[in-house]
RNA sequence: GGUCCGGUGGCAGAGUGGUGAUGCAGCGGACUGCAAAUCCGCGAAUGUGGGUUCGAUUCCCGCCCGGACCUCCA
């Protein structure tokens, strides 16, 4: 058995995972605010905590994996309004494509994916319990956190309040007795000009949740007061996650609220960070349509995830290069590993419990798929366990080969090939080839006849 | 300005206090009608200046460069 090994952001160090139960591992990861389509840069994330709760299955008995869906924020009314329709349909439809952008990266849906809005009793208990214990105040119709109250505050992030202030540069609510206080619930009033504002009654009057209070009660409600991991964006370290974890510790005094913080890097597009007035946003859905699903999620798990990851189309390609050369190495022994799953292989496990060393993991995938190229069929089928873990190669050869457009008359140009080989007509055969290669099909003579795959349209010999 | 992370061959990207994985690309060869695929082989890297050390890419400090965050709903 591997010790799983991970860097805790709380202590900034690797340390070996211990779970409190591990009967019961548990794992939240901030999931997204639904207002629009997923980017590249929500993505990561997924795939990267998607890797680690596969692993941690393979490694404990029960995984809870909690995953929460944000159906409240001011971002969603703003669309809404925009849009011209309600708030609910919004999060409905932006549900649904996130749900159906995930699946095609090949991440698993998590145990639990609870919505914010199913939440608000236990945010307001959470906030009561805030009241009661002198860490949270009313003020103007809001109910702010204070920061001042916490004496641990600022240690996820490794600031002091005084830091914080100096660099402020947003305007500070006349109503806070502290610049770094925070709101935990604020009002939701009536408006009668513009669209109705979603809004709840509790003891405050009518308002709506403030942003990190969602994450304090569904973890709370989902794991319990203590659980084992916690996962996000690292831009989510502050204030998020630090308001979070100070929220959760003052409402359940003695909880240390999550034991491990785990936190996946930035993603950049073309070495810049992505944004709409740079022109360079890529929504999933976009990137899906220059290459399969697979190659996307491999195209993610090439760098570490905590190490920044440059997006390119060029990386994009040669992600699917290597998937083309594990699914050749796969393809040769189809049968022999299709019926028994084999055991994840060692080097696999070694790199995934180092800190989900995912390049690690794919040069052991990259030597299991020598083995299985040589003729060791036990070596594929570690190739196939080890994909399962990484959640990759779990496809046919053939459908990765082939994709599921229509390949009308391929087959009969094939024949027609064959036929022009046989009679020494090469010149006839070469053309064929071509006209195929500029539909983005590349034939592959070998000892068992002809054969072909699909590439990037437009590729060069 | 503050906090944090990073700078490795043409590109991507790991590890390591003692002759620097892996992949892609390139080059040579085998195979092929020619390719592709496969196989064999080749060249190619630790930002910079100091320090610690018998020895640093790895540890420490400075510098340069790149990135994230610095707040509460504007």
């Amino acid at each position: 058995m591997h010790a799983l090994t991970l860097h805790n952001s709380l202590t900034r160090r690797r340390e070996v995972f211990a779970p409190i139960n591990p009967q019961r591992v548990g794992l939240y990861v901030c999931g997204p605010t639904v207002y629009d389509r997923a980017h590249l840069g929500n993505a990561r994330p997924v795939v990267v905590f998607d890797v680690l709760a596969r692993l941690l299955r393979v490694l404990f008995p029960h995984v809870v994996y909690v995953r929460n869906i944000t159906d409240v924020e001011d971002k969603i009314n703003a669309r809404a309004a925009e849009l011209g329709v309600s708030i609910g349909e919004v999060t409905a439809r932006t549900t649904a494509e996130f749900h159906a952008d995930m699946a095609a990266l090949g991440a698993l849906p998590p145990n639990e994916e609870p919505r914010a809005t199913d939440n608000i009793p236990q945010m307001i208990a959470i906030i009561e319990k805030l009241i009661a214990n002198g860490n949270a105040y009313e003020a103007e119709g809001h109910v702010l956190f204070s920061v001042e109250s916490d004496p641990h505050y600022g240690r996820l992030s490794g600031r002091s309040p005084e830091e914080m202030q100096a660099g402020a540069r947003v305007e500070v609510a006349p109503f806070k007795r502290d610049p770094g206080d925070f709101v935990l619930w604020k009002p939701s009033p009536a408006n009668p000009e513009g669209p109705e504002l979603p809004g709840w009654d509790s003891p405050w009057g009518r308002g709506r949740p403030g942003w990190h209070i969602e994450c304090s009660a569904m973890s709370w409600r989902y794991l319990g007061e203590d659980f084992d991991l916690h996962g996000g964006g690292s831009d989510l370290l502050f204030p998020h996650h630090e308001n979070e974890m100070a929220q959760s510790c003052c409402a359940f005094p003695g909880s240390r609220f999550a034991h491990t913080w785990v936190h996946n890097g930035m993603l950049l597009v073309d070495g810049e960070k992505m944004s709409k007035s740079l022109g360079n946003f890529r929504t999933v859905r976009d990137v899906l349509a220059l290459a399969p699903g697979e190659a996307v999620r491999f195209l993610l798990l090439r760098a570490h995830y905590r190490a920044t990851l440059d997006f390119t189309e060029a990386a994009l390609a040669e992600a699917r290069r290597e998937l083309d050369r594990f699914y050749r190495a796969l393809a040769r022994h189809a049968p022999a590993f299709a019926e028994t799953p084999a055991e994840v292989p060692r080097p696999l496990m070694a790199a995934l419990c180092d800190d989900l060393n995912t390049p690690a993991a794919i040069a052991a995938l990259h030597v299991l798929a020598d083995q299985a190229m040589a003729g060791d069929a036990e070596a594929a089928a570690g190739l196939h366990a080890a994909g399962r873990v990484l959640g990759l190669l779990q496809a046919s050869p053939e459908a990765w080969f082939h994709g599921d457009e229509e390949d009308a008359g391929v087959a009969a140009a094939i024949a027609e090939r064959i036929a022009a080989r046989k009679a020494r007509d090469f010149a006839r055969a070469d053309a064929i080839r071509a006209e195929l290669l500029a539909r983005g099909i590349a034939l592959e003579d070998n000892a068992s006849g002809t054969s072909w795959r699909r590439v990037e349209s437009g590729a060069a010999s």
